[in-house]
RNA sequence: GGAUGGGUUCCCGAGUGGCCAAAGGGAGCGGACUGUAAAUCCGUUGUCACAGACUUCGAUGGUUCGAAUCCAUCCCCAUCCA
C-alpha cells in the first residue's frame, strides 16, 4: 500500500474526472516533484468562481511539493477560445490581455506561492506570437489527425453546427503550448477542467510521439450544481474573485445560499477542510445544514479576501437574517448631492441608484408587487418618497425581496 | 462563387398586413409556504413624465391609411454544390 500522494488527494476530494494514464500518473507523483500545467485565457479583468477549482488543484499539487505552471494564455485569447461558446469571439488587443493577465496573476498568488520558483507563471504569447505558419504546420500539424479529432466527442458535437478550421487548430496550439512547456520547464501533465479534455490530450498525445517522453493528461470536475448548470451565476453576472465586480457580501451570500445537495460538494473542492470534517458537514440532517453553509461561506470568503472581510460579510449577515444587531458591516450605497436632487428621493429612483432595479419601469413593478421595504415598513405606492432626512447619519436600509438590502445614506 | 433555408424581446421559439409590446416554454424577479435550502402554487418580465405615451422583431430605404409581416439593396448565419 503505497502512502496517499497529492493524486489521492484529489480523488478523495471528488477532483478528478478524466486521466490518461490514472496508475503511471499515480506513482509518479508519489515518487518525485511534478511540474505541470494550468491554462487560463485572460479575457477578463477578474477571475471567477469557475477557475477557483483550478487554482486549488494547483495548490493541493503544490502543496504536496509539486510544481504548478500558471499559464496565461495571452497569445491563445488573441483570437479567443471557441470551446462550447456560442457567443461571437469578442477580439482584445494585446495590452488589454497583458493588463488582465496581471490582474489574473495578482488574484492567484492569494492561493499559490509563486516565490523561490515554488510556482510559475508564463505567457503563450511568448512563444505564438512570433510564431511561424509553415514551421507550425510541419512541426506540430503533421502529428494531428484530422479524423481521428473529428471522432473525438467535443468536434462531434459541432459538427452539425458547423466547426471552422480554427477551432480544429485551437487544438493544435494549446497542444503546443504543452510542448513547449515540456521543453523549456520538464512540464510533464497538463490539468484542467473536464470540458479541455480534448485539447490536453492533444498535448498529452503530440509530446508523447514527437518526444518520446512521457505526458499525462487529468481533467478535474467542472463546478455545476446538482441540476448540471454550471454554477457561479447571480442575477448581476458570474461570481468574481475582485471584490469591485462583485461585493464581499455578495460573494459571502451566494455560497451561505448554495442548494443543500451541493454544500459538501462545495467544501470539498473550495476549501482546505479535512474531509471528515466536509463529511459530517454534509450529512446534517434538515435545518442544520445551514451549518454547513456558513462554515462554507465563511472559510471560502476567507480564502478569497481575507479573514478580516469575511469577518464583516458575517455579521452583516447575521445582522440582516439571524437577529444579530451591528448592521454598520451592510452593503451600501452613498449618494452625491446632485444624486439626491435629481432623484427626488422618490423611491423607484433610490432603486436604480442603489442598483436593486435595473430600471424604473423595474423598480415600480417591484414595488407593485410588494417587495420593496424601507426599513420594516412595505413601500405602498411608486409615488413614494423619502426626506432629505433620512439620509442623514447611517441613513435608511431599503430591502427589495427576502434577501437584498442596501443602505443609502448621502456621501 | 452557386442553390436553398434562416436572422423575432435575456435564451429557445410561435407569429406572414391592422385584434402585436408580440403566443408558448426556459431562465430571472416578486409573493405565499420554508431553514437566508429545495419542491410547489400565484403574479411578473421593453422604456418613460405609467389608467397615457414612446421605442423594439439583422441594417437601410420603399409600398401602404397602417408593416415583425409585402418589395429593394446590403450585412450575417446554416445546409448542400464548387
Amino acid at each position: 500500500m503505497m502512502e496517499r500522494n497529492a493524486y489521492d488527494i484529489l480523488e478523495e476530494r471528488g477532483f478528478l474526472k478524466q486521466c490518461s494514464h490514472p496508475e503511471e500518473l499515480r506513482e509518479l507523483l508519489g515518487k518525485e516533484k511534478v511540474t505541470f500545467y494550468i491554462g487560463f485565457d485572460p479575457t477578463a479583468d477578474s477571475l471567477h468562481i469557475g477557475h477557483y477549482v483550478a487554482l486549488m488543484t494547483m495548490a493541493h499539487m503544490q502543496r504536496a511539493g509539486h510544481r504548478p505552471i500558471a499559464l496565461l494564455g495571452n497569445g491563445t485569447a488573441f483570437i479567443g477560445d471557441p470551446s462550447g461558446k456560442t457567443d461571437m469571439r469578442s477580439l482584445m488587443s494585446k495590452e488589454q490581455l497583458k493588463h488582465n493577465a496581471a490582474c489574473f496573476q495578482a488574484q492567484m498568488s492569494r492561493l499559490i506561492d509563486f516565490t523561490d520558483d515554488k510556482a510559475l507563471i508564463v505567457y503563450n504569447g511568448d512563444w505564438l506570437y512570433p510564431l511561424n505558419y509553415l514551421d507550425f504546420m510541419r512541426d506540430i500539424g503533421v502529428y494531428f489527425s484530422v479524423s481521428r479529432m473529428l471522432a473525438a466527442d467535443c468536434y462531434k458535437q459541432r459538427m452539425e453546427r458547423g466547426l471552422t478550421f480554427f477551432e480544429m487548430g485551437y487544438m493544435l496550439m494549446q497542444s503546443y503550448d504543452f510542448l513547449e512547456l515540456n521543453r523549456r520547464y520538464g512540464c510533464k501533465l497538463q490539468m484542467g477542467g473536464d470540458d479541455q479534455w480534448s485539447n490536453i490530450l492533444g498535448g498529452a498525445d503530440l509530446i508523447r510521439r514527437k518526444e518520446q517522453k512521457p505526458a499525462y493528461a487529468l481533467t478535474t470536475a467542472l463546478l455545476t450544481t446538482s441540476d448540471g448548470k454550471k454554477m457561479g451565476k447571480t442575477e448581476k453576472g458570474a461570481v468574481w474573485l475582485d471584490k469591485e465586480k462583485c461585493s464581499v457580501f455578495d460573494f459571502y451570500q451566494y455560497w451561505r445560499n448554495v442548494e443543500d445537495q451541493d454544500v459538501e460538494k462545495c467544501l470539498a473542492l473550495l476549501t482546505f477542510l479535512p474531509m471528515e470534517e466536509v463529511r459530517r458537514l454534509g450529512a446534517l440532517p434538515g435545518e442544520q445544514i445551514n451549518e454547513a453553509k456558513r462554515v462554507l461561506a465563511y472559510t471560502l470568503t476567507a480564502q478569497v479576501h481575507g479573514e478580516e472581510e469575511a469577518q464583516k460579510a458575517q455579521t452583516a449577515a447575521e445582522a440582516l437574517f439571524a437577529g444579530g444587531t451591528d448592521l454598520s458591516n451592510i452593503p451600501s450605497c452613498e449618494l452625491t448631492a446632485e444624486q439626491v436632487e435629481e432623484s427626488g428621493l422618490r423611491i423607484p429612483d433610490l432603486l436604480v441608484l442603489s442598483n436593486l432595479a435595473k430600471s424604473k419601469s423595474d423598480a415600480r413593478r417591484l414595488i407593485a408587487d410588494g417587495g420593496v421595504f424601507i426599513g420594516d415598513e412595505k413601500v405602498a405606492s411608486p409615488n413614494q418618497a423619502l426626506n432629505e432626512s433620512d439620509l442623514a447619519g447611517d441613513g435608511v436600509i431599503i430591502r427589495k425581496g427576502k434577501k437584498t438590502y442596501c443602505r443609502i445614506r448621502k456621501a
